[in-house]
DNA sequence: TAATTAATCACCCCATTGGGGTGATTTTTT
DNA sequence: AAAAAATCACCCCAATGGGGTGATTAATTA
């Protein structure tokens, strides 16, 4: 039979971390092992408590959230974390997902699809609140009204990819001259004068 | 009051589309107002029905589901697209994400999730199943255990942005000869030769 | 404490590249 | 018929990139 999903939960506000202690210890399925108010706490004892869900907050003294993330994979390789926050800045999303979070939930999550998402993170998937699902998926999007054409896309795509010219003019059959006559048509729409500046600016629009 | 949520759905095997269309149209709130069996027989008459979302299938006979979403999109610029597939492959999916797909399910997904994702997507939020989510977010993590130090995974990743070594220089205050060492080391590490390579490696490892 | 690893800088060589001009021809799309 | 996209050409020249070899000083780990 299946034993307890193993919770540790990682927040500074009493008030939020016992009421998900409260929330998980009192769901049939699942155990609150322990609980910390930072990483500097949690760091001594968790490597014991060998939680198979953390679910961590951000915003925290000390050492903050994203930080802990690797440090804590470090001391637990096979935990998963759930990063449950307030902060819903791409950048925060992005590095937290990076250092190795399994999922990111916004703390207006209902408590059913909390719980839902510990045993979500625990079989391997990757649970994300609506809004950030939203951003994680918008991040994917190309501009679709680029001002460069077709073989303009396709070339600075190779450009992004570290590809010099002659590169580039073997790998789409055309002459090296033809490359440089694209990339000057590109500086010109992105209005830049250099690879580093075009690469940025193709990034910034999402264009590739 | 809110109107009925006006649905499309384009998926060529007849009983799929049957189902679908029976599960949506029976269900309060939601209307099925067309479906066609290809992109190509769609497109003369989706204007006109103007849905709010289009379930939209991959394999289809005529242009796939992928080439179809920017198509849609020109027909219908405030549509929301939400493909519905077997496929899981990591390509298709974020083909179909860069396309302008707003959200992405399997085709084992409990009607009720689909439903809901009907919904979510109307409301301008990013739907995946649990599966796409856990490698949408897998597409996001860093290799933990890269063979580069701090200092020249910083380093790549200029490269990586199309940096110069001057420019590397000046922006991480170092010197021209040791930016050359650094890459010349990372280089080694990688076992590269060049900068294409070395992205191309780095991006494969999701060293940055 | 000893041994590695990381990070810093230096100078040799030289073919290739990148960016700035200017201009032209041929498809393709509108 | 007009506009936009894709192709190629040749001028100039400083800067870049990659290969070698080697050294000094932290910082980290064994």
């Amino acid at each position: 039979m299946n034993r307890n999903i193993q919770v540790t939960i990682i927040e500074d506000d009493d008030t939020i971390r016992n009421g998900y202690s409260f929330l998980i210890g009192n769901t049939e399925g699942y155990e609150v092992v322990s609980s910390y108010c930072s990483y500097e706490s949690a760091a001594l004892k968790i490597a014991n408590d060998k939680p198979d869900v953390i679910l961590l907050d951000i915003e925290m003294p000390g050492t903050n959230g994203i930080d802990a993330i690797p440090k804590l994979k470090k001391l637990l390789p096979h935990v998963y974390i759930l990063i449950l926050t307030v902060y819903e800045s791409e950048k925060l999303i992005f590095e937290a997902l990076a250092n190795g979070a399994a999922g990111y939930l916004t703390k207006n999550t209902p408590s059913a699809k909390i719980i839902e998402s510990i045993k979500e993170v625990k079989e391997g998937g990757g649970p994300m609140s609506i809004n950030i699902a939203k951003m994680v998926i918008k991040s994917f999007q190309k501009n679709q009204e680029s001002p460069l054409s077709k073989r303009e896309t396709q070339i600075l795509e190779q450009v992004c990819n570290g590809k010099s010219r002659s590169q580039i003019a073997k790998e789409l059959f055309i002459d090296l001259e033809t490359v440089r006559s694209h990339i000057k048509n590109i500086y010109v729409k992105l209005d830049v004068n250099s690879r580093a500046d075009a690469i940025k600016t193709a990034r910034e629009n999402k264009l590739i």
